[in-house]
RNA sequence: GCCGGUGUGUCGGAACUGGAAGACGAGACAGACUCAAAAUCUGUUAUCCGCAAGGGUGUGUGGGUUCGAGUCCCACCACCGGCACCA
């Protein structure tokens, strides 16, 4: 027998499984289909670390295990290459970013086959190609053409000192990450998808897929919805009124003062009536420096100025309340504006003991001189006039009813979720492709002059007007109307890296199509996506954008599923060995080339399935890795103990039939990690009998395939086995045989372990009893006591009572 | 801060639906082989008391439910992910 020697036969077998295009997919309506998919990468620069190819290889493992069953599996690999690291790689070196991103393509390729996956590459796709970038633009004008793209003024993240925007990545502490300037917010003009319209369908959908509890969760949490009121609240002496949301509108009575957002617009239009104006302005300004989550911390000092010379009515008390400005009421969720209850809400009631304004018990159960009183299940409306005595819920409905007759308010359901903010001041993404002229609008580039293309720049940067570095092409900017032919400029803002990634699980169903983005055929056979595994920091970006897509292509007939994902799974993060996250600046970012050189990358492979939880976070260990090439070595060795014949080793018979249950079982919930150890422990049963039968070896090989696909059909072929090992079916089980006869039975005296007995599995709970009895240390414990209680599990436990 | 998650030997982790805590692997220790080392093989390994049989303690902390809790409930602590322009 040869040495183990992985370099060798790891790519023997890849440039077979190549040359006989294996994993090659098509459309075959005589199989069931299977369409696996994971997140695809980033190319980045620094090119693979040992995090990515987790959710590669569990995905792998189930692809080829299908495979194995008898479906036609669609595993596809494609690059998110638009992206800010290559753009401001490009910036600093002076290279264009898609030369950048060609370049890293081509090492993430050349590393992610070194280890042996799967994937069809024939449907490989990057969003950066023209071809794909053309169909990313077509499908956001079909937003457009529906009305689900407009613009809006939104804020952007300002350096003061290079005059440029950044993202929010860019911001550390307030302050510019390259040069350390000030960095504020200022306002632009921008485009947004609403996806708010969406909203409820996001939410109740996840009741039709299979998506983990927490991500179905976090993702309700992230869009928000509450019911409530939306109130009209009259500015005293004035024509307008400030609207507020609320979900206790049964509270009404206990307001006794407003807050409103500092960029609420009622600021702008009574600025010659503010007394303080200058004050607010001095405020807004020092606002304007901090992120929302400073904004709405609760645990921090309050801050807030009143506005003088204006006030507002309660509409339920009639009586005067003073308006205040603080950072805590954001202009993005609601309506900028709050009835503030001090009584009631935690916040609220901070900020009036702070600055010495009223609070009012409207309902009864707490002691508001000490907290507010939030509970609404047992509470009691008290000093709230017609509501007096009601419980919350009836006061709730009450003062709903009471204030949309008066056309005071009405019921609203609100969202935390806000529309997307679509618009990006930066060079490498897609261009939105609309062009705006003075007579027509905006218009939408014409379907046969897709793609817009980006046109080479000097500059990368971000222009000092707060516009994309495409603004200064003037070649580019100024074109023709498509509707009328006068005179028009494009626009120069472009997308998000999220737009290419929003729908490219549609595009790997049919990825050099010229005439659609995906053929109805292929789209109808593929879709939905079967198992869709990806990490936990894209639940409330990526996996809901590319939900709202999707549900969009629903609605206007390009696709024939509401949803695209049919099941979602995680993975946990491979950290360093000091246990933190893997970054160039900490020094602890292992490669997988190293990994792949050293060991091989069956070993590689094993180690990552075999590491942990595959859901949690596992630290990275270089023993670990040696452990699992151990094993390796150990199965490679297997070879010399193996015997002729085609018989199962009827002494080994009941460890392998639990083998193919429990791995099978494993392999499709997530738990690779005890899947390899109890193929460790049937190799290591192997040994100790000390031969193993061609049979048995067959079965051990298929089971171990997926996670180490080189080894096991290099084996194979070594050992004679018929065929190639890819072209084999999975192995079933017998349940009667995995099933134990004798069991040892626990027996328990008051919940404490006193003695084990072995006996049949079918032993009545008389027959354990009297075999526990005779037990001397079980008598020691029971001694004079008598029994009373006795608790019995069939084939679990016996447990005693005594006193 | 808000939303979601996690916490078990020296380390990674295992434990079905509330039923023997620590599978499997690593490390360590001891032995075999070797001039020696590595590799490999064999054994031991939660902790305390005990020669042993056996017993006490033990799953982040404090409480609770139960014949029985790592698992369920309440309160707390620590850490991780996300917070909308990183991907």
């Amino acid at each position: 027998m040869r040495e183990y020697r992985p370099n060798e036969i790891e790519k023997k077998w890849q440039e077979i499984w190549d040359e006989k295009e294996i994993y090659k997919a098509e459309i075959d309506q005589s199989k069931p289909k299977f369409y696996a998919l994971v997140e695809f990468p980033y190319p980045s620069a620094e090119g693979l670390h040992v995090g990515h190819p987790r959710p590669y290889t569990a995905m792998d493992i189930v692809a080829r295990k299908k495979r194995y069953q008898g479906y036609n599996v669609l595993f596809p690999m494609g690059w998110d290459a638009f992206g800010l690291p290559t753009e401001n790689f490009a910036i600093k070196n002076k290279i264009h970013p898609a030369i950048v991103t060609k370049r890293n393509i081509q090492r993430f390729k050349s590393q992610l086959k070194s280890i042996g996956f799967s994937f069809d590459w024939s449907r490989e796709i990057s969003t950066t190609d023209p071809e794909y970038m053309k169909w990313t633009q077509w499908l956001f004008l079909k937003f457009y053409e529906h009305g689900l793209a407009y613009k809006k003024e939104m804020p952007i993240n300002w350096c003061t000192s290079c005059k440029i925007g950044l993202a929010n990545e860019e911001v550390v502490n307030n302050a510019c990450e390259r040069c350390g300037g000030e960095v504020v917010q200022k306002v632009k003009n921008q485009w947004m998808l609403k996806i708010t319209e969406y909203a409820d369908r996001l939410i109740d959908d996840l009741d039709t897929v299979d998506f983990i509890d927490r991500v179905k969760l976090q993702q309700t949490n992230w869009i928000g919805r509450s019911n409530g009121m939306e109130i009209d609240f009259q500015v005293a002496g004035k024509e307008d009124k400030l609207r507020v949301f609320t979900t206790r509108p049964d509270t009404i009575f206990g307001s006794t003062y407003m807050v409103i957002a500092v960029e609420h617009p009622l600021i702008e239009k009574y600025k010659d009536e503010i007394e303080n104006f200058h004050e607010i302005v001095e405020y807004r300004g020092e606002v304007s420096k901090k992120s929302e989550i400073e904004r709405t911390d609760l645990s921090k000092e309050k801050t807030g100025i009143e506005i003088k010379g204006l006030t507002a009515i309660n509409p339920a008390t009639g009586k005067e309340i003073p308006i205040w400005v603080s950072d805590y009421v954001l202009m993005s969720y609601g309506t900028g504006a709050i009835m503030a209850v001090p009584g009631h809400d935690e916040r609220d009631w901070e900020f009036a003991d702070k600055f010495g304004l009223p609070i009012v018990e409207v309902i009864q159960g707490g002691d508001i001189r000490k907290e507010a009183y939030t509970d609404t299940e047992d509470g009691i409306l008290v000093n709230s006039d017609f509501l007096n005595g009601l419980s919350v819920k009836d006061a709730q409905e009450k003062i709903s009813d009471w204030l949309e007759e008066k056309g005071l308010g009405q019921r609203k359901v609100n969202y935390k979720l806000r529309d997307w903010v679509f618009s990006r001041q930066r060079y490498w993404g897609e261009p939105i492709p609309l062009v705006h002229c003075d007579e027509c609008g905006w218009v939408p580039v014409p379907e046969e002059d897709l793609p817009v293309l980006l046109p080479d720049v000097e500059n990368y940067e971000p222009t000092d007007t707060g516009e994309s570095p495409l603004a200064t092409i003037d070649e580019w900017v100024n074109t023709t109307c498509p509707t009328c032919g006068k005179p028009a400029h494009r626009e120069t803002d472009t997308m998000p890296n999220w737009a290419g990634s929003s729908w490219y699980f549609l595009r790997y169903l049919d990825p050099q199509n010229d005439k659609e983005f995906a053929s109805r055929e292929a789209i109808d056979y593929w879709m939905n996506v079967d198992w869709y595994n990806g990490g936990m920091e894209h639940t409330t970006l990526h996996l809901l954008y590319s939900r709202f897509w999707h549900k969009f292509f629903y609605d206007i007939g390009l696709v024939s599923t509401p949803e695209p994902y049919q099941k979602r799974t995680s993975h946990g993060m491979i950290l360093g060995d000091n246990n933190e996250k893997m970054s160039k600046s900490r020094g602890n970012v292992v490669n997988p080339d190293d990994i792949v050189r050293d060991y091989g990358a069956d070993t590689l492979r094993t180690y990552e399935m075999f590491i942990g939880d595959f859901e949690k976070s596992a630290p990275w260990s270089e023993n670990g890795v040696k452990g699992c090439r151990r094993f390796l070595e150990r199965v490679w060795k297997l070879q010399e103990i193996v015997v002729e014949g085609s018989d199962y080793t009827k002494e080994l018979e009941s460890s392998i039939h639990k083998a193919i249950k429990k791995v099978s079982k494993d392999f499709d919930t997530l738990k690779f990690n005890t899947g390899i150890a109890t193929l460790m422990s049937l190799s290591n049963e192997f040994y100790d009998y000390g031969s193993i039968t061609k049979k048995d070896l067959e079965t051990f090989l298929i089971l171990l395939n997926p996670v180490a696909p080189h080894i096991t059909e290099e084996i194979w072929q070594q050992v004679g086995l018929e065929g190639y090992l890819h072209e084999s079916t999975w192995p079933d089980y017998d349940e009667s045989k995995t099933k134990d006869e004798v069991i040892q039975m626990p027996i328990q005296v008051n919940g404490k372990l006193r003695a084990t007995i072995e006996i049949s599995v079918d032993a009545s709970q008389e027959e354990i009893k009297d075999a526990a009895l005779k037990d001397e240390n079980v008598q020691k414990f029971i001694q004079d006591k008598s029994i009373v209680k006795e608790i019995f599990v069939k084939g679990k436990i016996f447990n005693l009572v005594v006193k």
